[in-house]
DNA sequence: AGCCACACCGGATTCGGAAG
DNA sequence: CTTCCGAATCCGGTGTGGCT
Protein backbone atom coordinates (compact mmCIF):
# COMPACT_ATOMS: atom_id res chain seq x y z
CA UNK A 1 0.00 0.00 0.00
CA UNK A 2 1.41 3.13 -1.13
CA UNK A 3 2.28 5.61 2.18
CA UNK A 4 0.60 9.02 2.02
CA UNK A 5 3.16 10.43 4.05
CA UNK A 6 6.94 10.88 3.99
CA UNK A 7 8.69 8.71 6.92
CA UNK A 8 11.85 11.05 6.42
CA UNK A 9 9.58 14.39 7.54
CA UNK A 10 9.30 13.54 11.52
CA UNK A 11 6.30 16.67 11.77
CA UNK A 12 4.30 15.16 9.83
CA UNK A 13 4.08 11.80 12.12
CA UNK A 14 2.16 11.52 15.59
CA UNK A 15 5.41 12.26 17.94
CA UNK A 16 4.66 8.48 20.35
CA UNK A 17 4.81 7.22 16.31
CA UNK A 18 8.15 8.33 15.81
CA UNK A 19 9.53 7.74 19.40
CA UNK A 20 8.20 4.03 18.50
CA UNK A 21 9.81 4.27 15.18
CA UNK A 22 13.25 5.25 16.46
CA UNK A 23 13.37 2.63 19.42
CA UNK A 24 13.12 -0.12 16.87
CA UNK A 25 14.99 1.08 14.40
CA UNK A 26 17.92 2.21 16.12
CA UNK A 27 18.20 -0.10 18.91
CA UNK A 28 17.99 -3.49 20.21
CA UNK A 29 14.59 -3.62 20.26
CA UNK A 30 14.03 -7.11 19.88
CA UNK A 31 15.94 -8.00 22.71
CA UNK A 32 14.50 -5.14 25.11
CA UNK A 33 11.24 -6.43 24.40
CA UNK A 34 11.55 -9.40 26.15
CA UNK A 35 11.15 -7.93 29.20
CA UNK A 36 7.66 -7.43 28.03
CA UNK A 37 7.32 -10.16 25.96
CA UNK A 38 9.76 -13.23 27.73
CA UNK A 39 9.54 -15.76 24.63
CA UNK A 40 10.55 -19.09 26.48
CA UNK A 41 13.55 -21.31 24.29
CA UNK A 42 10.73 -23.68 22.29
CA UNK A 43 11.43 -27.28 24.07
CA UNK A 44 9.68 -30.09 22.62
CA UNK A 45 7.26 -31.77 25.06
CA UNK A 46 8.25 -35.58 25.26
CA UNK A 47 5.30 -38.25 24.83
CA UNK A 48 4.94 -40.93 27.18
CA UNK A 49 7.11 -43.59 26.60
CA UNK A 50 4.50 -46.40 25.95
CA UNK A 51 2.13 -44.15 24.14
CA UNK A 52 5.09 -43.26 21.39
CA UNK A 53 5.85 -47.03 21.55
CA UNK A 54 2.02 -47.91 20.72
CA UNK A 55 1.71 -44.94 17.88
CA UNK A 56 5.16 -46.50 16.29
CA UNK A 57 3.88 -50.35 16.24
CA UNK A 58 0.46 -48.96 14.53
CA UNK A 59 2.18 -47.02 12.20
CA UNK A 60 4.63 -49.81 11.37
CA UNK A 61 1.67 -52.24 11.31
CA UNK A 62 -0.46 -50.03 9.06
CA UNK A 63 -2.95 -50.81 11.61
CA UNK A 64 -5.17 -47.79 10.92
CA UNK A 65 -8.31 -48.21 12.92
CA UNK A 66 -5.73 -48.47 16.09
CA UNK A 67 -3.64 -45.11 15.18
CA UNK A 68 -6.50 -42.90 14.50
CA UNK A 69 -7.76 -44.13 18.40
CA UNK A 70 -4.54 -43.27 19.46
CA UNK A 71 -3.79 -40.41 17.72
CA UNK A 72 -7.54 -38.89 18.94
CA UNK A 73 -6.84 -38.83 22.44
CA UNK A 74 -4.10 -36.22 21.47
CA UNK A 75 -4.48 -32.27 21.15
CA UNK A 76 -2.01 -32.16 18.62
CA UNK A 77 -1.53 -34.10 15.17
CA UNK A 78 1.37 -34.80 13.12
CA UNK A 79 0.81 -32.23 10.43
CA UNK A 80 -2.27 -29.87 9.83
CA UNK A 81 -5.40 -31.42 8.15
CA UNK A 82 -8.29 -29.42 7.50
CA UNK A 83 -10.47 -32.50 7.68
CA UNK A 84 -8.88 -34.59 11.15
CA UNK A 85 -10.41 -32.38 13.54
CA UNK A 86 -13.84 -33.23 12.28
CA UNK A 87 -13.10 -37.34 11.68
CA UNK A 88 -12.33 -37.28 14.78
CA UNK A 89 -15.00 -35.39 16.85
CA UNK A 90 -18.22 -35.18 14.95
CA UNK A 91 -20.81 -38.52 15.11
CA UNK A 92 -20.22 -40.53 11.92
CA UNK A 93 -17.72 -38.43 10.22
CA UNK A 94 -15.07 -40.77 10.61
CA UNK A 95 -17.68 -44.03 9.53
CA UNK A 96 -19.17 -42.51 6.86
CA UNK A 97 -15.99 -40.73 4.95
CA UNK A 98 -13.48 -44.08 4.25
CA UNK A 99 -11.83 -42.05 1.62
CA UNK A 100 -10.41 -39.19 3.94
CA UNK A 101 -9.65 -41.36 6.39
CA UNK A 102 -7.47 -43.23 3.61
CA UNK A 103 -6.01 -40.16 2.71
CA UNK A 104 -4.79 -39.05 6.08
CA UNK A 105 -4.01 -42.49 6.53
CA UNK A 106 -2.01 -42.36 3.82
CA UNK A 107 -0.43 -38.94 4.55
CA UNK A 108 0.83 -40.61 7.98
CA UNK A 109 2.18 -43.97 5.91
CA UNK A 110 4.23 -41.17 4.10
CA UNK A 111 6.21 -40.37 7.12
CA UNK A 112 8.35 -42.78 9.12
CA UNK A 113 6.70 -44.06 12.65
CA UNK A 114 9.73 -41.85 14.26
CA UNK A 115 8.76 -38.87 12.17
CA UNK A 116 5.08 -38.97 13.09
CA UNK A 117 5.98 -38.96 17.17
CA UNK A 118 8.79 -36.25 16.32
CA UNK A 119 5.95 -34.16 15.32
CA UNK A 120 3.41 -34.84 17.58
CA UNK A 121 5.92 -33.52 20.54
CA UNK A 122 6.89 -30.85 18.40
CA UNK A 123 7.39 -27.55 20.50
CA UNK A 124 4.07 -25.46 21.54
CA UNK A 125 3.99 -22.08 19.29
CA UNK A 126 4.87 -19.32 21.61
CA UNK A 127 2.65 -16.99 19.76
CA UNK A 128 -0.46 -18.21 21.78
CA UNK A 129 0.88 -17.16 24.86
CA UNK A 130 1.34 -13.75 24.05
CA UNK A 131 -1.71 -12.31 25.12
CA UNK A 132 -1.07 -13.14 29.16
CA UNK A 133 2.38 -12.14 28.72
CA UNK A 134 1.20 -8.30 28.67
CA UNK A 135 -1.35 -8.50 31.12
CA UNK A 136 1.37 -10.18 33.56
CA UNK A 137 3.91 -7.99 32.90
CA UNK A 138 1.79 -4.54 33.42
CA UNK A 139 0.59 -6.25 36.73
CA UNK A 140 4.08 -6.98 38.26
CA UNK A 141 5.39 -3.21 36.67
CA UNK A 142 2.63 -1.22 38.52
CA UNK A 143 0.54 -1.12 41.50
CA UNK A 144 -2.69 -3.43 41.49
CA UNK A 145 -5.41 -2.61 42.67
CA UNK A 146 -8.90 -4.14 42.89
CA UNK A 147 -11.58 -2.00 41.51
CA UNK A 148 -12.84 -0.10 44.58
CA UNK A 149 -9.34 0.87 45.32
CA UNK A 150 -8.98 1.82 41.97
CA UNK A 151 -11.57 4.55 41.62
CA UNK A 152 -10.42 6.28 44.85
CA UNK A 153 -6.89 6.22 43.68
CA UNK A 154 -5.82 9.47 43.02
CA UNK A 155 -1.69 9.64 42.99
CA UNK A 156 0.52 7.81 41.22
CA UNK A 157 0.31 4.85 38.82
CA UNK A 158 -2.43 1.97 39.25
CA UNK A 159 -3.63 -0.76 37.40
CA UNK A 160 -7.20 -2.63 37.61
CA UNK A 161 -6.81 -5.99 38.91
CA UNK A 162 -10.10 -7.55 38.23
CA UNK A 163 -11.68 -10.40 36.01
CA UNK A 164 -12.35 -9.89 32.38
CA UNK A 165 -15.83 -9.38 33.13
CA UNK A 166 -15.69 -7.30 36.07
CA UNK A 167 -12.92 -5.22 34.06
CA UNK A 168 -15.32 -5.12 31.02
CA UNK A 169 -18.33 -4.00 33.71
CA UNK A 170 -16.42 -1.71 35.26
CA UNK A 171 -15.06 0.06 31.33
CA UNK A 172 -18.84 0.20 30.21
CA UNK A 173 -20.55 0.77 33.81
CA UNK A 174 -18.56 3.08 35.22
CA UNK A 175 -16.56 4.76 32.38
CA UNK A 176 -19.25 4.92 29.34
CA UNK A 177 -16.42 3.54 27.05
CA UNK A 178 -19.22 0.59 25.11
CA UNK A 179 -16.69 -1.15 24.71
CA UNK A 180 -16.83 -5.26 23.91
CA UNK A 181 -14.36 -6.94 26.01
CA UNK A 182 -11.84 -5.26 28.79
CA UNK A 183 -9.28 -3.45 27.62
CA UNK A 184 -5.45 -4.87 27.59
CA UNK A 185 -4.13 -1.74 28.71
CA UNK A 186 -6.42 -0.33 31.99
CA UNK A 187 -5.00 2.10 34.38
CA UNK A 188 -4.65 4.99 36.22
CA UNK A 189 -2.15 8.08 36.48
CA UNK A 190 -3.31 10.34 39.21
CA UNK A 191 -7.34 10.63 38.27
CA UNK A 192 -7.21 10.11 34.56
CA UNK A 193 -7.94 7.10 33.23
CA UNK A 194 -5.90 5.70 30.71
CA UNK A 195 -7.18 2.17 28.47
CA UNK A 196 -5.65 0.58 25.72
CA UNK A 197 -5.36 -1.82 22.88
CA UNK A 198 -1.88 -4.10 23.28
CA UNK A 199 -0.89 -6.23 20.24
CA UNK A 200 2.08 -8.01 19.50
CA UNK A 201 2.10 -8.47 15.40
CA UNK A 202 5.42 -10.51 14.22
CA UNK A 203 5.03 -10.59 10.68
CA UNK A 204 2.57 -9.22 7.30
CA UNK A 205 0.24 -10.94 6.25
CA UNK A 206 -3.08 -12.96 7.73
CA UNK A 207 -5.26 -11.43 10.21
CA UNK A 208 -2.77 -9.47 11.15
CA UNK A 209 -4.13 -6.23 9.44
CA UNK A 210 -7.67 -6.70 11.03
CA UNK A 211 -5.44 -6.88 14.26
CA UNK A 212 -4.19 -3.34 13.39
CA UNK A 213 -7.61 -2.42 12.19
CA UNK A 214 -8.99 -2.89 15.55
CA UNK A 215 -6.39 -0.86 17.54
CA UNK A 216 -6.58 1.99 15.50
CA UNK A 217 -10.13 1.75 15.49
CA UNK A 218 -10.28 1.77 19.10
CA UNK A 219 -8.20 5.15 19.09
CA UNK A 220 -10.44 6.88 17.01
CA UNK A 221 -13.08 6.29 19.84
CA UNK A 222 -12.37 8.68 22.05
CA UNK A 223 -14.89 8.93 24.93
CA UNK A 224 -15.44 11.36 27.62
CA UNK A 225 -12.35 12.04 29.26
CA UNK A 226 -10.67 8.42 29.36
CA UNK A 227 -7.51 8.09 27.07
CA UNK A 228 -7.36 5.99 24.85
CA UNK A 229 -4.04 3.90 23.44
CA UNK A 230 -2.50 1.72 21.52
CA UNK A 231 0.49 -0.45 22.28
CA UNK A 232 1.78 -2.05 19.45
CA UNK A 233 4.59 -4.16 18.64
CA UNK A 234 6.86 -6.11 16.44
CA UNK A 235 6.73 -5.25 12.68
CA UNK A 236 4.59 -2.44 12.42
CA UNK A 237 7.55 -0.55 13.41
CA UNK A 238 9.95 -1.82 10.85
CA UNK A 239 11.19 0.78 8.22
CA UNK A 240 13.31 -0.86 6.03
CA UNK A 241 13.92 -4.93 4.62
CA UNK A 242 16.99 -6.40 4.33
CA UNK A 243 17.67 -4.96 0.75
CA UNK A 244 16.82 -1.59 2.00
CA UNK A 245 13.90 -1.19 0.54
CA UNK A 246 11.00 0.98 2.25
CA UNK A 247 8.53 -1.21 3.61
CA UNK A 248 4.85 -0.73 2.70
CA UNK A 249 2.82 -3.19 3.79
CA UNK A 250 -0.60 -2.69 5.18
CA UNK A 251 0.31 -3.50 8.67
CA UNK A 252 3.28 -0.94 9.07
CA UNK A 253 1.93 2.19 6.93
CA UNK A 254 -1.60 2.38 9.04
CA UNK A 255 0.34 2.20 12.11
CA UNK A 256 2.99 4.28 10.88
CA UNK A 257 0.24 6.98 9.48
CA UNK A 258 -1.83 7.11 11.95
CA UNK A 259 -2.55 10.19 13.83
CA UNK A 260 -2.97 8.49 17.38
CA UNK A 261 -0.73 7.91 20.79
CA UNK A 262 0.11 4.07 19.48
CA UNK A 263 3.22 3.37 21.11
CA UNK A 264 5.87 0.28 21.91
CA UNK A 265 4.98 -1.33 25.05
CA UNK A 266 8.81 -0.11 25.70
CA UNK A 267 7.46 3.21 26.05
CA UNK A 268 4.67 2.76 28.37
CA UNK A 269 6.44 4.24 30.97
CA UNK A 270 7.30 7.16 29.44
CA UNK A 271 3.63 7.74 28.59
CA UNK A 272 2.33 7.25 31.79
CA UNK A 273 5.00 9.29 33.40
CA UNK A 274 3.83 12.62 30.85
CA UNK A 275 0.11 12.38 33.46
CA UNK A 276 1.89 12.59 36.53
C1' DA B 1 -17.33 -26.21 48.35
C1' DG B 2 -13.91 -28.07 45.26
C1' DC B 3 -12.46 -30.40 41.09
C1' DC B 4 -12.19 -31.52 36.38
C1' DA B 5 -13.45 -31.85 31.58
C1' DC B 6 -14.76 -29.21 27.84
C1' DA B 7 -16.46 -25.56 24.80
C1' DC B 8 -15.56 -20.99 23.69
C1' DC B 9 -12.59 -17.04 22.68
C1' DG B 10 -8.68 -14.27 21.47
C1' DG B 11 -4.32 -14.31 19.27
C1' DA B 12 -0.91 -15.38 15.71
C1' DT B 13 0.86 -18.04 11.76
C1' DT B 14 0.64 -20.72 7.50
C1' DC B 15 0.29 -21.00 2.80
C1' DG B 16 -1.75 -20.59 -1.71
C1' DG B 17 -3.33 -17.39 -4.98
C1' DA B 18 -3.31 -12.52 -6.69
C1' DA B 19 -0.88 -8.65 -8.06
C1' DG B 20 3.07 -6.08 -9.62
C1' DC C 1 10.07 -13.89 -10.17
C1' DT C 2 9.00 -11.46 -6.04
C1' DT C 3 5.93 -9.32 -2.96
C1' DC C 4 1.37 -8.72 -1.06
C1' DC C 5 -2.98 -10.27 0.84
C1' DG C 6 -6.53 -12.92 3.22
C1' DA C 7 -9.03 -17.35 4.41
C1' DA C 8 -8.30 -21.14 7.08
C1' DT C 9 -6.31 -23.12 10.91
C1' DC C 10 -4.03 -24.12 15.25
C1' DC C 11 -3.04 -23.30 20.13
C1' DG C 12 -3.49 -22.12 24.99
C1' DG C 13 -6.19 -19.59 28.45
C1' DT C 14 -10.61 -18.62 30.57
C1' DG C 15 -15.13 -19.49 31.99
C1' DT C 16 -18.69 -22.84 33.02
C1' DG C 17 -21.42 -26.69 34.24
C1' DG C 18 -21.77 -31.30 36.05
C1' DC C 19 -20.08 -34.41 39.46
C1' DT C 20 -18.35 -35.86 44.02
Amino acid sequence: MPRKIDINIHEHLNPWIKKSLDLFNNNNYLDQILEIYPFQIAVPTRLNKELSREIMMAHAARDTPKLFSLLKNLTKFPYDDPIWYLLKSVKGCFDNNPRQVQRIADSLYSMTAEEVVVRLESAPKINTQMGPMFTKWLKNRYKSLHADEFMNSDTGIVNLHASEEEAKRFVNDVLKQDLPKRPDLFVKVNSTYIIGEAKWIGQPGGNQEKQVGEVVQFCSKQRGSVIRIGIVDGFPWAIHNLSGRLINNKEAVNIQESPYNIISALLLDEYLGGFL
